[in-house]
DNA sequence: CCAAAAGTGTTTCACTTACACCCATGA
DNA sequence: TCATGGGTGTAAGTGAAACACTTTTGG
């Protein structure tokens, strides 16, 4: 069977860049194309958008088949068009980007894809088709989108400290936050929950932990407030 | 003749709101639509993407041909892809924002568009698909957008007054501002020029003109400034 | 007791906001 | 001379930035 047109269609795909936080850096998961072209180089997990999906949805099915990945938060990024993009073929490719808590997924590695791994955002390797691009447009998505909403939470595990919050800030806008300010700030909203635990296992002072109350955000939001920091 | 492919693909086509100010309000640019469905409804110029044309390309393409404009202000504003947008097949549309200098251009009623016309961004009619969400999403990309860059020139002619300038935000943010508060704004930026001429043709004092400074635009933001009204 | 990070206030400065009157011009 | 918008400065308040030491805990 196949399925024809009077005039001829791009192709169109979708592409996620997904980010997670570890302690040490920012990561951006890549998977390793299977297929020509680029095969055996890295690239962003993504596929076609069938007819009876939206391309959200093909987004998210995307990460589920290819990184086992669910319920994340999800963000169309770009649209991508450059008519040569893909050498195969006319493909046009809706970008997403993707926040993920590294605590709870370790990637499985999945069906159709050969292998899903976690790399630094600061120092990719070489991507397949136009995904530097992407990413590059994603990174300074987030970077402006951390600031004006509090989705840097979407990183973090539920309980978190603020030194945890605040190096998150500053990996992902790549400069130094002053402490004493920062704290005044992040609590001056009234947007984080003191919880009567602090951290584990930790060879010093254990910090208090916090969670983010994501109902109050919505209340304060519906009442003029405006994140920013 | 006919184009086949091995899985079935939706068309992808482009949807272009279009922004101008007048001496009352903020305008949107309407086609009247001359086929099926949604005949004889107002709809957003926009057609489909070739397979050798960029979506950018096919927007101002469309622009064009529909309406008679180029070289105007375009930028990418979100892909819509609602699997029941389009009632006769799946159609995937990649939606781009313009600003076009109203005085430079009375709209000619083009081509393939029955009829093209200016309408209140604050009152437009039923629109045909999803047009209306579209309208409403590129209405407040540009309110925001406004703020960080200055792209509100771009609506006005080359010379313009203070008062002009200050209207516009007004218009476009849909609140008042302080007249010296926003004249100090505006001009300690140091990014308009003041000219040795005057408003011409008013019956009451005439205002001083000025042009904005791309050059200097340019120079500042290399040096780390931001443009926020 | 030492290392390591947690936690905590104050001052300064810049920017935002609020606010009202005189001026120039054409009709 | 009148109506209409053009043009101007100051004071108060708010928020951002700079800055250093003490506390707690585990090893």
């Amino acid at each position: 069977m196949s399925y024809c047109y009077e005039f001829p269609r791009p192709a169109l795909t979708v592409d996620c860049v997904v980010f997670g936080l570890d302690d040490e850096d920012l990561k951006v998961l890549l998977v390793e194309r299977g297929l020509e072209p680029f095969r055996g180089q890295w690239a962003l997990p993504g596929g076609f958008v069938h007819l009876d999906e939206t391309p959200d949805e093909a987004a998210l099915r995307e990460l589920r088949e290819e990184a086992g990945l669910i319920a994340v938060f999800l963000e169309q990024l770009y649209t991508f068009g450059e008519v040569a993009r893909d050498p195969r073929e006319r493909v046009v490719t809706v970008a997403y980007y993707a926040l993920v808590k590294l605590s709870d997924h370790r990637v499985q590695a999945a069906t159709d894809a050969s292998a899903a791994d976690w790399h630094r955002a600061a120092r990719l390797p070489p991507l397949a088709f136009d995904h530097a691009r992407i990413v590059e447009t994603a990174l300074k998505r987030l970077q402006g989108k951390v600031r004006s909403k509090p989705i840097g939470f979407e990183l973090l595990p539920p309980k978190f400290t603020l030194s945890q919050l605040q190096k998150l800030y500053e990996t992902i806008l790549a400069r130094p936050l002053d402490k004493r300010n920062f704290r005044k700030k992040i609590l001056g909203m009234d947007l984080l929950v003191e919880l009567n635990e602090v951290q584990q296992g930790v060879p010093h002072r254990a910090a208090r932990l916090y969670r983010f109350d994501e109902k109050r955000y919505r209340a304060l939001r519906k009442a003029g407030f405006n994140f920013e920091v």
